[in-house]
DNA sequence: AACTTATCCAACCGCCGCTAC
DNA sequence: AGTAGCGGCGGTTGGATAAGT
């Protein structure tokens, strides 16, 4: 292994003090645990091995192609790709993309040149800081970050002081246009309203998914 | 059977952004 | 405003094992 291997005992200890304490405050987990890990090497232990619902063994078919197609439209942003996959880790996926399918991808990306064909992977410019903030800081956010963007046909506005990006999409009547499968948990209405990086990948990788599936 | 090479994947490392002080 | 501490992420490492010679 690239480190030292987690005996049963630890592995145990870990999942217990996960149980009795739940997730987060990882820097006190070592300590409630009586291990001697990182907190690092705790986080890492629990989310690739013990938590719950961890899918193990081979990829399938279909799991396969949505990594191939996240992967076009994310580049390595392996923790976004495992989101959509359900229990499967960033490490899985990581680790299954080096092994099985970069060179697949290099392949391609040299087809995809020859027929000039670039797919950028992508990121927003502005992601971060989109919830609500001061009357000066949003007027120079609101001049150098509202993105615009087509949706069938028409020009829409997303300003960055709007507290959730898909209540947004929401009012300009563009969220209920999209099919179900494009829509998902705190995508209508701000439910479970985050305001961070996460709204703006999702946002872009719906809209980018759907285009291409209805294309 | 012995050795070499390739593959897999768990674990580690360094960096980044956020938050609290 | 600066900074320390934290969680989280992607890249890399290296041991185990399979496959090939």
């Amino acid at each position: 292994m690239g480190g030292v291997a987690w005996t049963e005992e630890e592995d145990h200890m870990l999942k217990k003090c996960i149980e009795q304490y739940g997730e987060g405050k990882w820097h006190r987990v070592p300590l409630l645990a009586g291990l001697n890990r990182c907190r690092k090497s705790c986080r890492l232990r629990w989310l690739n091995y013990l938590r719950p619902n961890i899918k193990r063994g081979s990829f399938a078919e279909e799991e396969v192609e949505m990594i191939i197609e996240l992967h076009k439209l994310l580049g390595n942003r392996w923790s976004l790709i495992a989101g959509r996959l359900p229990g499967r880790t960033a490490n899985d996926v990581k680790n299954y993309w080096n092994c099985h399918l970069s060179k697949k991808l290099n392949a391609i990306e040299a087809e995809n040149t020859q027929m000039n064909r670039n797919i950028d992977a992508i990121r927003p410019n502005q992601p971060r800081n989109i919830g609500p903030i001061d009357q000066e800081s949003q007027q120079q956010e609101s001049a150098i970050s509202s993105l615009t963007f087509d949706a069938e046909g028409e020009s829409h506005i997303l300003e960055p002081q709007q507290e959730n990006i898909y209540s947004c999409l929401d009012q300009q009547g563009i969220i209920h246009d999209l099919p179900m499968e494009f829509q998902y948990e705190g995508m209508i209405s701000g439910v479970g309203s985050s305001t961070n990086q996460c709204d703006w990948d999702d946002l872009l990788l719906d809209m980018d998914m759907y285009n291409d599936f209805s294309s």
